[in-house]
DNA sequence: ACCTTGTTTAGACGCTTCTCTAAGCAGCTT
DNA sequence: AAGCTGCTTAGAGAAGCGTCTAAACAAGGT
């Protein structure tokens, strides 16, 4: 309820057009899969290795969590389609899709996306 | 567990560096408020409103739920810091808080706020 | 003052989510 | 082939979320 304006006659971006039923269901599937700390977290780690991959074990050692609760995270972030996944021998490597985090981003900031894309 | 590579050679963008439990939890609160379709309809309503304003009644008139339903939406829209509102006589006006909505983006594509902010 | 309309708060209830333990599968290594 | 390690699946329980109805609060109009 704070009566601060002009924090939103700046720059106009934000979110585009309304969205319809079906592709706020879309959306909101993938933010939710986004809403928790330990995926946010899962994510940024494999964003931040060289190379873009990290094995499973390396995830579990990162976290104070069992194996079990990071494979039910990894499947989430899966379905979301957000990372994909390889056996290599014994390990299972992760690595990031960045389409779809550019199609959130974009969602978010039309503006940036635009700007970005010239 | 597709063989896709391939994917991941092209621009290497996604999530600069490495989150800290503290800052992961802040994303993922604001992530988890746009997980839901109903508040992401919410938002992009709002977003193509010309003059960025919408009252709730123009809301609640939107979606096939009850007013109090609608209110707690905008609740955690505004905890979240993606909204905030203002009461001008009978009725209660919203509109979009860009920083917030730009934060998120940025987190999800470093690259495509590096280039607009150029 | 009172009633009417717009909005929020409180409380209840069913469904989903996150975590765990136990058990299963996959691929080395000996 | 038997056992070991890495990872996933199955099932259970506590906590959280989204919806509703009922009730309260806020402003404006008789």
């Amino acid at each position: 309820m704070s009566k601060q304006e002009g924090a939103r006659d700046c720059c106009e971006p934000t979110v585009s057009e309304a969205l319809t039923p079906d592709a706020a269901a879309g959306l909101a599937r993938s933010f939710k899969v986004l809403g928790d700390p330990v995926r946010l977290r899962i994510l940024s780690l494999i964003a931040a290795r060289k190379g873009g991959e990290v094995c499973v074990c390396d995830i579990t050692d990162a976290f104070d969590l069992t194996g079990p609760t990071i494979s039910y995270h990894l499947r989430q972030l899966r379905e979301a389609g957000l990372v994909d996944c390889e056996r290599r021998g014994t390990w299972v490597y992760y690595w990031i899709i960045p389409a779809r985090l550019g199609l959130l981003s974009q969602f978010l900031n039309p503006a940036d996306a635009a700007a970005a894309s010239t």
